[in-house]
Formats: structure tokens, sequence, C-alpha cells
RNA sequence: GGAAUCGUAGCUCAGCUGGGAUGAGCGUUCGCCUCACACGCGAGAGGUCACGGGUUCGAGCCCCGUCGGUUCCACCA
């Protein structure tokens, strides 16, 4: 064969070909069968806003890995893709775009900026898709489904009906968060805490006197970070056990600006210990206001419009924005003598997560999902280990959110998404929930209705991915074929938006869950450990990377070097390794070609007269296979893929190929040739395998080049272990030459020999067995540790004065180097060693005299410090001997 | 305020259900252009496993506490 490959491997070029060449050739698709199990796996739907970035690049390179493994496992692997319409993101997009073209939105009307967004969506919609090509995903994109097409919205209207009817959707008026700039309520998982500095302005209010006027004297002081709220106060709370205002309460306070009396209160919501123990209520502004209202039956008043400046019922403040009223406020409260004091306080103020807006809590009708009953299954599902999340201890996460979940606040103020099918009458305000506009109210029969105009959050869609993009509510093949899907893999930070709601969907909808693992992977950060982020502007470009050193070096960095769930830090120098793996591992292929000969491609059967070292390779490569399997079965995919890498490089390469060098060079016996070249082929096309999800580019290119029997080796059978593949006699073996010759170059590296100068070695071991395994294998001696010649034997009679040498737990190893050997050194050494063999002695002993041990130890253990203490005596006496020997020098 | 997580070699991190730290990559020192690879080969140096207790025959690993970093949740006006 004899192929010629270049010195180094480049990916450019390589990776795009067979890319294409998967596609066309449709690896990625499947179809329903029911001769074979399913492994199916849903991409986390990305925006269609979005650039790959490097979450996304370790997201996808799970998925791709866990597929890759599962299809040449023989599973029938989906690996279903589609985008998300991302409703505020791309609302937000769209609004910009026009923007700058001079556009308003509203100008263009509901119809007309809907036309802008899908023209938005079909110029950057396929973007992201195209990155993940990049890196080399395996998805169907057959089947791609994006989440406002028209099977999802029909899931999406389904949902919704049948949640309404079963009285789970809901709309109400309850506090929202809502955002001022996008004007638009957001869920509470949307909303952002930050730590801001701010101030506290310790106000007072007048109480009322008994006649009705407002007193001159008597004030209730309490503080606040809001004051502009104040002008939709309409009570002053303290608790019902606080002694310093008993005899206030039920009495009424006296509200400026506003004109109003309002009442104290007693509520048990108010914290004694906190400030003077009285607070303000602004029912309509803040939550827990909210519910203290509720509590005790006061007036709600909304003194905000919906961009944030003050309505009408803010009385002469009205038109201002929110921070010019507060500024305004408090100047005319100290004026006024109002304003007791101003403190600095850090506090954190929500904000919204998309644009940083502070939100405001404010009443408005909402559609909401009532979460009390859906959340059961779910919460159960975990906890009886139905679903499994992957590192455990995110169930706390989860479970936190279980615990205190509030209603789910599904309507938006926007355009771009799922409108509510939802129908209010003109006439007499009857709300119809159908699949269409209604001919006619139900309720009253007139015939004009109009459409909610708010659409649903996103992640109402995304919550269905799992079953939507299979077809439902549809009974397809692909429904009952594929789900429940397998394996979720997402970062830790959307549990909330999208996991928990997958899993209630998949419940409620479907009946079973939508998949039995999640798969969590931490945040990729940069070099320093910080979140990679727009303001920082120090994010990493994955489609950068996978320029210069290609995807398969991407992917690699990606997946090693942390633990499941941990955030991990990203640098370059990662990278490069990676790379120079793939260079290694391209050259060793390489290496095995050039000595390949026309059509000499390995078989399936072993070869008669396999050598030790063949044997070896063979059984340690079995032991990966195991090993690596096993690792991937539990998902852990880094410590899978450091065994492999870890063994191509030390074992195969680092050992194996150059004690094979010989027989492929210069061996007058054509069997012996024959059986390494199988070896090396059969070990490399194992290795490769292993290595294919991880790497995939790479391995395509060299399984395609080295062997001619299969086309592809992203369908090719899985490694598995094999009994007859397993030789421990021989693994044991050149466990022990591969010693011997670690300590004789380490003998010669600490007295700078130069390689060029051979040198006699002799070993002596008076175990017969050991020194028939160092004959069998003499020519490493020769090949890997400049041996002119080894010598073995029982004593070391043969041993010329002054040499120099090496004790091991089973021979000693002699280098008859005269004129280098320096006495004094010499003997500092072994006095070292002999110290050191006697802590370690000191130590067993001390552990076998151990009563406590020796009863309470495990057997294994004791008799494992047993052969210890034995080896560590007999390396003791060889040290003793060659000191005595150096002394008499 | 509650919770999670981390603190192991100069740097970034592995260390499986407790049993001697042969840890890995990068960096570093010494020697090698050895006919697959200098994106390489060989040989080294480098660690009181944050600190203090406890459990155990035995703890980097389990428990408690302290200090330091990160993150999530809640949000007290």
């Amino acid at each position: 064969m004899r192929k010629e490959l270049a010195k180094t491997y480049d990916p450019q070029g390589i990776e795009d070909r067979i890319y294409k060449n998967w596609e066309e050739k449709k690896y990625f698709h499947a179809e329903v069968d029911r001769t074979r199990k399913p492994f199916t796996i849903v991409i986390p739907p990305p925006n269609i806003t979005g650039q790959l970035h490097m979450g996304h690049a370790l997201d996808n390179t799970m998925q791709d890995i866990l597929i890759r493994f599962k299809r040449m496992q023989g599973y029938n692997t989906l690996w279903q893709p589609g985008t998300d319409h991302a409703a505020i993101a791309t609302e937000v997009k769209v609004i910009d775009s026009l923007k700058k073209q001079g556009i308003n939105k509203n100008d263009l009307g509901r119809e007309g900026f809907l036309e802008k967004c899908w023209e938005w969506r079909a110029e950057y919609g396929s973007r992201i898709v195209n990155q993940l090509k990049k890196l080399g995903s395996s998805c169907d994109w057959d089947r791609e489904r994006f989440t406002m097409d028209e099977g999802c919205s029909k899931a999406v209207q389904e949902v919704f009906i049948k949640m309404h009817k079963k009285g789970w959707i809901y709309k109400g008026s309850r506090i929202i968060n809502w955002c001022p700039v996008c004007k638009t309520s957001i869920s509470d998982a949307e909303v952002q805490y930050e730590e801001q500095a701010g101030h506290f302005w310790h106000i007072k209010y007048p109480l009322i006197e008994a006649d009705g006027s407002v007193s001159r004297t008597r004030f209730l002081e309490f503080a606040t970070t809001r004051p502009e709220t104040m002008l939709g106060d309409t009570a002053v709370a303290v608790h019902p056990e606080d002694e310093r205002y008993q005899d206030l309460i039920g009495q009424k306070v006296f509200l400026p600006f506003v004109d109003r009396q309002i009442p104290v209160v007693a509520d048990e919501y108010v914290d004694r210990e906190f400030g003077t123990g009285v607070v303000k209520i602004t029912p309509a502004h803040d939550p827990n206001d909210f519910e203290v209202g509720k509590r005790h039956g006061l007036p709600e008043i909304n003194i905000l419009n919906d961009d944030a400046t003050i309505n009408e019922n803010g009385g002469k403040f009205a038109g201002m924005d929110r921070y010019a009223c507060r500024a305004q406020i408090v100047r005319e409260l100290e004026e006024m003598g109002l304003l007791v004091g101003i403190e600095d306080h850090v506090h954190n103020v929500g904000t919204h997560d998309r644009c940083g807006t502070t939100v405001e809590p404010m009443i408005k009708p909402q559609w909401f999902v009532k979460m009390d009953e859906l959340i059961k299954p779910a919460e159960e599902a975990v906890r009886n280990g139905d679903i499994k999340l992957i590192p455990k201890r995110m169930e706390k996460t989860y479970f936190n959110w279980t615990g205190g979940i509030r209603d789910w606040c599904i309507s938006r103020q926007l355009w771009w998404g799922h409108r509510i099918p939802a129908y209010t009458c003109d006439k007499c305000g009857e709300i119809t929930v159908a699949d269409s506009m209604p001919e006619t109210c139900p309720c009253c029969g007139h015939n004009s209705l109009t459409q909610d105009p708010d659409t649903l959050d996103t992640w109402f869609s995304s919550a269905l991915w799992p079953f939507s993009t299979l077809g439902w509510p549809d009974k397809t093949e692909e429904l009952d074929y594929f789900y429940p899907t397998d394996v979720l893999v997402t970062g830790y930070d959307i549990i909330f938006f999208w996991v928990i709601r997958m899993i209630f969907s998949g419940y409620e909808q479907m009946g079973e869950k939508p998949f039995h693992t999640v798969l969590f992977h931490g945040l990729v950060r940069d070099a320093l450990g910080r979140k990679m982020s727009k303001s920082l502007n120090n994010g990493i470009d994955p489609l950068e990377i996978i320029r210069d050193f290609g995807a398969d070096a991407l992917r690699m960095t990606l997946i090693t070097g942390n633990a499941p769930g941990n955030d991990m830090r990203f640098y370059n120098e990662r990278v490069i390794a990676n790379r120079n793996f793939g260079n290694k591992v391209w050259n060793a292929s390489r290496f095995i070609m050039m000595n390949m000969k026309e059509g000499e491609e390995a078989g399936d059967v072993m070869p008669e007269g396999l050598n030790a070292e063949d044997k070896w390779i063979l059984s340690r490569c079995n032991t990966v296979v195991r090993e690596a399997t096993e690792n991937m079965e539990k998902y852990e995919l880094g410590i899978a893929v450091q065994k492999v890498y870890d063994f191509i490089w030390d074992e195969f390469c680092d050992w194996y190929i150059e004690m094979v060098k010989p027989r492929l060079y210069q061996s007058d016996d054509e069997k012996t040739r024959e059986a390494a070249l199988w070896t090396l082929q059969t070990v490399l096309i194992t290795s490769l395998k292993l290595l294919h999800p991880y790497m995939p580019f790479i391995t395509e290119e060299i399984f395609t080049t080295i062997q001619s029997r299969e086309e592809t080796i992203m369908l090719s059978a899985w490694p598995v272990y094999r009994e007859d593949f397993s030789f421990p006699h021989e693994e044991e073996g050149i466990g022990l030459v591969k010693e011997a010759v670690r300590a004789i170059r380490n003998v010669r590296a600490e007295r700078n020999v130069a390689p060029s100068r051979k040198a006699k070695v002799i070993i002596v071991s008076e175990d017969p067995a050991v020194l028939d395994i160092f004959r069998e294998d003499e020519i490493f001696f020769r090949t890997l540790a400049f041996a002119s010649e080894t010598v073995l034997a029982a004593d070391k009679s043969a041993v010329p004065e002054g040499s120099v040498s090496a004790v091991l737990p089973q021979e000693t190893i002699y280098i008859p180097l005269a004129d280098l050997l320096d006495v004094a050194a010499e003997t500092e050494r072994l006095k070292k060693e002999e110290k050191r063999l006697l802590g370690e002695l000191k130590r067993c002993e001390g552990m076998l005299s151990n009563e406590r041990f020796l009863a309470k130890a495990p057997k294994a253990k004791v008799d494992q410090e047993k052969e210890k203490q034995a080896r560590y005596q007999q390396q003791l006496e060889g040290v003793r001997r060659e000191l005595d020997q150096l002394a008499r020098m």
C-alpha cells in the first residue's frame, strides 16, 4: 500500500471534506426500525439569534460523543436537531435592526413586524446550524425542527387548550416582573439580581390625630430604598406584637403629595428588628406588599406607566421618569421636614436578564400555569430515580426549585412567538380558549371577538421539545419509537428554565418521562476563570479555534481535564497539546502505513507466532477497551478518553512501536514481521475506534486510508473486550522489561553517557523465571537501552569490578562503565537508596505488627503488605551488597 | 439569610465506593535532529493534598469547625 501522508496532520480542508461526505451518505439519518434499539438525544435548541460559543461547543461535543458511541455500538441513534425562536432575544434584535433603518416596530404593525422576524430567521437562523456542523455534530439534519414551525406550534396550542380546560392555565391579575424597556412581563426565572449601591431613605409620615387633622408632632418613621413608590402606598405595617406600636394599630397616617390617609396595619411579615420596625406598604409595586395587601384588603394603586414613568395616580409627578421622580420626592420631603436621613445601602436589585433593565413589580392581568399539581410527578421522578441527574449534586438544586415553586407567568407582551389562543368577546368580555377564532361568543352570542395580543414565554414551546419534535400531538411512528428519549445534555444554568419544565410537560402530556438521564456540564470560562461575556470581551470563538487547530483538538480540550459538571478554564496551551496528540496519532498511523505492503491489511484472525510484546500490547489494548467503554457507559467521557490518550501515546507509540521497529526494518523472518504488522494495525484500528467519538475527523481520515473493508469508521463496530486477547503473563513480562530498560536509561542519563556509547548489560536474578523473560526479550536491551550485549546470570560472579548498578525488586542490573564510576557518588546514591528502603521497611513492619490492623484490615491488604515487605527486604540486601563492594574498592 | 462547589507540583486541573501521591497537560532542568512524529524522543527536579479538630487499624477522600475563591437560590422594606 505504502500510502504517503503529510508529515504533520493539517485538519483544514480535511474536516469539511469528511463532514460533507458523511452528510451526503446520510450516515446521520435515522429511520424507525423496530428490529433495533433506539438511542435518542434531543438537542437543546440554540436560539436563532445565536452564534456558536464555547458553551454550545461543549454541550454539542458531549452529545455527539454519546451519539457516535451508541451508533457504533449498534443502536439506532437519533440526534434530533432544531432551533428556538427565542422570543424576546429575537424581537430585540429585529427591533434593533429596524431602528437602524429608521423603522419603528409599531409603525409596521403586528403582521408587518412578524414578516420582518421571519425574514430575519431566514437570514440568520441557519448560521448556528452551520457552525454546529463545523464541530462535527452528527445530527439528523433531515429532521431539523423549529419551535415555531407548524408542528411545534400545533403542539403549543394543544397544550395550552388542554391545560386551560383542566384549569391549570388561568388568567389572573398578579404581581409580575415588568421590564420597562422591553415592555413585557417576565417570569421569575428571568429576573437576575444584581448588587447595586443605593440608599436607604429614612422618612416619616405624620399621624392623623383623633380630630382628623394631620399631626405636627407625632410621626411614624420607616426606611425605604424606593421612595417614589410611596405614591402608591395604601398602608403602613408594623408587627402585631411590637410593643412600640400597639396603640397605633388601626390609626391612620398622612401620605404626602397624594394627600391620602392610610391605615397602620399589623402583619407578621414585618421584622421588628429591622430598621424602625415599620414598613410602608405598596401592594401594586412589591411582591411582599402585594401579599400584605391581600391579607388586609388594601387597595392596589398602580402608579407606573409601562415605560416606568409615573402615571396619573402620581399626582403632580405624573409623566416623570421613576428615578427623576425619586430624586424630586426626596428633595421635597426634605423641604417638608419629613426626611429623617439618608444612608448608603448596598442592595440587590432585580434586573431583566436580557437587557439589564431594573424590573418593576407591577400588577397586570397575565396568563399563568398552575404549578402545584404539575410539579409533583417531576419531583417524584427525580426522587425515585426514574430520572437520573448527573452529577448527583444537581438534584439539590433541582429540589430547591421544585420545593418553593410559584405559578409560572407565561404571557409576554411581545409579537414574536406563539400567540395565546384566547379570544375575548368585544361585547360581554367573556374569554374563550380555542384553536381558532370562534364565530360567535359562546356566552352572549356576539359575533365580534378579539384574540389576546400576548404571546407565550419562549420556554413554553421548548418545554414540549422532546415530543413536539417527534410529531406530537399526532400519534407518529417516530413518537412511539424514539420517545422517551435517552439523555439530555445541558448546562446547569437552565435547570429551572428548561429541564424541569420539560420533565413536568413530559409526564403531563405524554404520561411518561422525556428522558432517563440528564447529563450536566459546567461553564466554559476564560484562562483567568472568568465567565466569558460580551461586556468583558473575553469570549473565545470556537470557530477560530477550529480554524487554527481543528475541531478534533477543540473537542478534546472541552472534554478532558475536568470533572463532570464542573466549570472549566479554556486556554490555548491545552488546545495545542491536543492538536499535538492528533499529530501523534497521525504519525503513528503514517509509520504503520509506510510499513504495509500492497494489500497487506490485517484480518480478523490472530496470526500464529506473536511475540511477547505483541501479546502485551493486545492485552493492554483489550483492557483499555473494557475500561473506556465502562467509563463511557457511566458518562465519564473525560476519564474514558484520557485512558485512550495515555494508552496510545505512552504504551502504543513510545513503547510498542519502538519495540517492534527492528522486526519491520531488518527482519529476516517474514512471519515475525507480519505478526508485528498485524498487531500494529489491529491495535491502531481499535484505538481509532475508541477515539472516534471524541476526534471524529482524524480517526475517519486515517481509518479510510489504512483499511478498505469498511467505508467509514462512524458505522464500524465499537470494540469489545475479548477473552482471547487477554495475556496476563506477557503483560507482566513486558512490564519487567520496561522497568529494566528505564532503569538502564536512568543510570546512563545520570552519568551523561552518550547514546552512541554502547555498553554491556548484566542482569542478575535468583529467579529463573525472571531470567527467562529477559532472555526472550533480550533484543530490547540492545534497541532501547543501548546494550552491546546482554548477560543473564543467577549470581554476580561474572560482574566486573567497578560496574554501576541499578537495584530493582526482582533483579539487579550491572553496567560495566568502570571509567565512569565515581565511587564516592555511587556510595552516596546507594546510601540514599538504603535509607529509603529502611524507611519503607519500617512502615511495613509497623503496619504488620499492628494487631488492630491485622485484625480489621482486609486480608488482601495484609498480604499485599507482606509482599511489599519481602520485596523491600530483597532490594535492601542487594543495595547492601553493592555498598560492601564499593567499600572494598 | 439558605445552599452548592472548589482550595492537591510554578500554572490549569485529574484523583473511582477511605489503603503507600508511578497523577496529567503546560512550564522548568539535563541529554538527544534515533530512517512515524522537534506538534518529537529519553531522563530528571518539583507536593506539610488550605488550616484546626474528630471518626478509623488507616483520610487528599468521611464528619465538625475556621479561612479563602466561585456559583446558585431567596431577597428585609
